[in-house]
DNA sequence: GAGTAAGCGAGACGGTACGTCGTGTCTTATC
DNA sequence: GATAAGACACGACGTACCGTCTCGCTTACTC
């Protein structure tokens, strides 16, 4: 997806993103997100404040940027490695397995602490700002779920998951707790954990059997 | 639980406070977080700025014991009112339906205006202070997670939740997923989604027959 | 004599820099210096604080340069008008008349209100910040005496004052009660009393013949 | 002149008072008038700030007031000496030498860093809020010149000053150039300086003999 | 010699101005 | 002709003092 430049104008303009991208990516891992400004990314950029201006509405935006890029190139790295799909669920036809996986994966994503800092960043700007928490969920989550939802539904055509259930709810069964668990520090993310999740969301808190005394689903 | 007053807030005054919870809930409700400032409430509480950097470190500290003061109030006024424990799960004895009514009272206190704005900006800057990140865990989400893991341990006492389950993750498996919705706006907050989550998490989202493809539970 | 503009001053605005004089000494005479604020000035000049902050350490050196500035422009009219040297002291030969013109055309100016409120702050402000009033009198002061010793030495070689005399500390004796009455406001300021000035520092408040009790010249 | 207790200052705290005036004169001297607060005196004479205010209508008449009663302090001290008249001119016979030693004294006096410093801040004030100036006329500076103006006009009596002399103008010139140096700083204050003085007031700068080219007394 | 009114210390209060910082726009000098 | 450098208007920040206002406590007059 790279385009080669084709002027040196534009050879120009990437070179100046390109360090704008790591000038705020560097900047929010060392002195944090609400410390960072736009003067700061400039400077450390080595770029005037009004070409950050020109092309982004926002400190947030800059930042969402950069960390898309930083997840494009990740992504090239790994594919480049013949990684399994990142962010994705492996089908091996065992789900659980597949989905212990994929969530030990997550977890390890979401402790890198290269990520760890603009992602939370990004998410908390984006509670308070619907235009940007539109464009995180759009940009960044929504394609991650969709493609998940795909493994769902093709464990659903093998049986392996009830045919009612609806897979976006089930994600986010799934996912929302180790999110919520990494958003708030309000736990340890390890891989037991997330394994539990797995075994929680297949198979329930309620005896197995189907005659404890559970009752009533709507 | 009201605050009690040390002897470091003998002179505190009284209607000053009252008047700054006051004007910081209203502006953070019509203008929103980021743009209410501290001399926004100060303004609109008749107040000078000091008296509010006197006894909050920060905006968010305000909103914070604002909320929680809000939180006070309207739980003496349910009180008075003899209705049911707010934020906990009732004991019908039947889990399953106790658990769909708590996720719906949950629902509808998160779809209120007056606690969304707020709740939200302190989730917000919570994910960016760990300090107020802590108080939030700490005073708001805390003591409401451990009434109802209590709810959730006498139901295993019962059978109605297998022995081996972590009441503290359960919950997470029910609650994360209308947090998640809520905050990222990723959704609609329905009493039929809410009693979606209870469904899928009490039985699990594989088939219950317990002889499908699934397989490997930790 | 024109400030010239240096490196330093290279993206410095001039309509500002105007504006700010014009306000600063406008405010000054309108509510005076202690109750005109830096604020003040900076909303009248239609500029924002900093670029008050930026360019002058202090209101009283904003007041000190405005005033300078003032002195400059009316100096450069008076220069057009083909009028006498202002703040200098005439040479007619006539050494008492060119004095007690000299005195009256300085007492005329301390009158001038446009003067008086700018010329008694920074007076005031100079007598308790030493730097304020070493630029005061190195500024303002300094040259005019040095133009007013002049033609006092020009009157000794002409035989019409004492060899033996210092001319600063003549020049002390004729200003010095002058600005005086006029900082302490402790006496009326009129052309009567300048040429009594004048009168009592040449021939001295002794009887003249010489021959008198007085005694003992050091 | 003690200042005697009327019926408002029944209660008034002898020892508050003496502590504040330390308090204002140490501050003054230490950080000086514009960073010395009201505050800062409260605590250094350790009083409420209320009972400053209730008594003084501002800083500087607690410094003023504070100055009067050092010079009352000194006074009586000098007294007890059995010294000569302080601030006045001393009266034997011989007007060059009695001025010569008053100026000396008070060129000493200026000197005393006990009194610059307060002196110099109550001037200051005084240029620039005009009720506390003319409280400063008058209870510093007018006694003292009354007291040496009777001493001029005894001798013009004695024909040692010219009969159509202003007494009052004629201290003037003695007085004010001292006064002026001392408050600029625009030169050093010595006993040559105020010889000098003495001899160009009283004998003029102009030639003696009166045949010069000086012309034109009024 | 008890009652009471004031003055007192302490310090919180509503304000005003401070000087700094960051924003997004606009200007200048350079290459 | 585009760009870094940075001055600009604006507006919020958190601090410092202002002068006022409770608070209890002490003190010194009155009855």
């Amino acid at each position: 997806m790279a385009r080669k430049s084709t002027s040196d104008e534009a050879h120009r303009s990437r070179r100046s993103r390109r360090a704008i991208y790591e000038a705020a990516l560097a900047l929010v891992r060392e002195i944090g997100y609400p410390r960072t400004t736009i003067e700061d990314i400039a400077v450390r950029a080595g770029v005037g404040k009004q070409t950050i201006h020109r092309w982004w509405p926002s400190k947030a935006d800059v930042l969402l940027e950069a960390f898309l890029d930083l997840g494009d190139r990740t992504a090239q790295g790994a594919d480049a490695d013949g990684g399994p799909d990142p962010g994705g669920i492996p089908d091996t036809g065992d789900l659980a397995a597949d989905l212990r996986a994929a969530l030990r994966a997550t977890a390890d994503e979401l402790l890198d602490p290269r990520i760890a800092a603009p992602a939370r960043a990004l998410a908390a700007e984006g509670l308070v700002n619907e235009r940007l928490g539109r464009e995180y969920v759009a940009k960044l989550l929504e394609p991650r779920l969709a493609r998940c939802a795909r493994r769902l539904r093709s464990a659903q055509e093998s049986g392996q998951v009830r045919r009612e259930v609806d897979p976006r709810i089930a994600l986010e069964l799934l996912l929302s707790p180790l999110a919520q668990r990494w958003l708030r520090s309000s736990g340890p993310i390890t891989h037991e954990y997330t394994d539990t999740l797995v075994d929680y969301a297949l198979h329930g808190i309620a005896p197995r059997d189907g005659h404890g005394h559970v009752t009533g689903t709507t």
